[in-house]
DNA sequence: CCCCAGGTCGTCA
DNA sequence: TGACGACATGGG
């Protein structure tokens, strides 16, 4: 058991906010299926008591994962600062953080994620993870990590269609061509700078601006970046009267700048939880 | 039977 | 450029 002392952390709203996929809650426990191990996890007392299939260096990945050593009081007093209406909006989210995500897994969950339900995003990435990922036993459990791409670049399109992914098929089948075929390169993104990674992965059909943004934002902890789906655009009409994709972009991005993804993400929780 | 979900694409003006 | 329907599937 690894025990860890954390700060102004909320595991609830963290894990459940429609960032992730691969998670359950049993009675106080969260389990997470984590790159390459099972995570079970809660808060008490200040302290996360963790257990996992694998100990080796899983502080620095529970570190990493809930970006626990980004001061969050920070900027959220710099949003407050930008706009005071908004304070009751910050304050529901106080705690919250930005999950940092493995890139392909993102990517490829992300890709699903479109004109799709976070409840059916996460059935069919875990039908994807059951059949091509590796198993982990855990407490007697069975387990199933996302796949590598090793794993899966060789699915044919008809296996993503008895997945139920349905017109997202055709997106992912060609997403791993391109990997394959290095057109693609997930490492590549790191040294680009946000607007030449956006333009990058938007070459890739079934990859548009809000599914590009989300990478960039879960994984590649891009704030600068923020995805406008239909929930966002839902409270930008209500509270700013602005319905425009253009002009939410536009002012977003003129008023929050480098932290422009943390108070869309707030605003998207604000919106789906109420 | 309708509408909608962390959208994107192709087409048509 | 901008608007608009199609696209698979599941749930309310």
């Amino acid at each position: 058991m690894l025990k860890l002392k954390v700060q102004n952390f909320c595991l609830d709203s963290s894990i459940n906010s429609g960032q992730f996929f691969r998670y359950n809650k049993i009675g106080d426990f969260y389990y997470i299926v984590l790159i390459d191990r099972v995570v079970k996890l809660k808060l008490e007392d200040g302290y996360l008591i963790i257990y996992s299939s694998n100990y080796n260096n899983l502080e620095d990945l529970i570190v990493e994962f809930f970006d626990l050593n980004t001061d969050y009081n920070k900027i959220n007093k710099k949003l407050i600062e930008i706009d005071s209406n908004l304070k009751y909006i910050v304050d529901s989210c106080i705690n919250f953080k930005i999950l940092k995500m493995e890139p392909f897994e993102t990517l490829v969950s992300y890709v699903i994620s479109q004109n799709n339900s976070v409840n059916n995003i996460k059935n069919i990435v875990n039908k994807l993870s059951i059949n091509y990922g590796e198993k982990i036993l855990f407490e007697n459990n069975e387990y199933y990590l996302f796949p590598t791409f090793d794993s899966i670049k060789d699915i044919t399109l008809e296996e993503l269609k008895n997945l139920k992914l349905g017109f997202r098929s055709n997106y992912v089948y060609e997403l791993l061509n391109n990997i394959k075929t290095n057109k693609l390169d997930l490492d590549y993104i790191y040294s680009l700078n946000t607007i030449d990674a956006m333009n990058y992965l938007i070459l890739n059909k079934g990859i548009g601006k809000k599914v590009a943004s989300c990478v960039l934002l879960f994984a590649y902890k891009r704030y600068d970046v923020f995805p406008i789906d239909t929930w966002v655009k839902k409270i930008m009409g209500e509270l700013f009267n602005i319905s425009n994709e253009k002009k939410i972009e536009e002012f977003i991005k003129e008023n929050y700048k480098e932290y422009s993804g943390i108070i869309i993400q707030y605003l998207f929780n604000y919106k789906r939880n109420n």
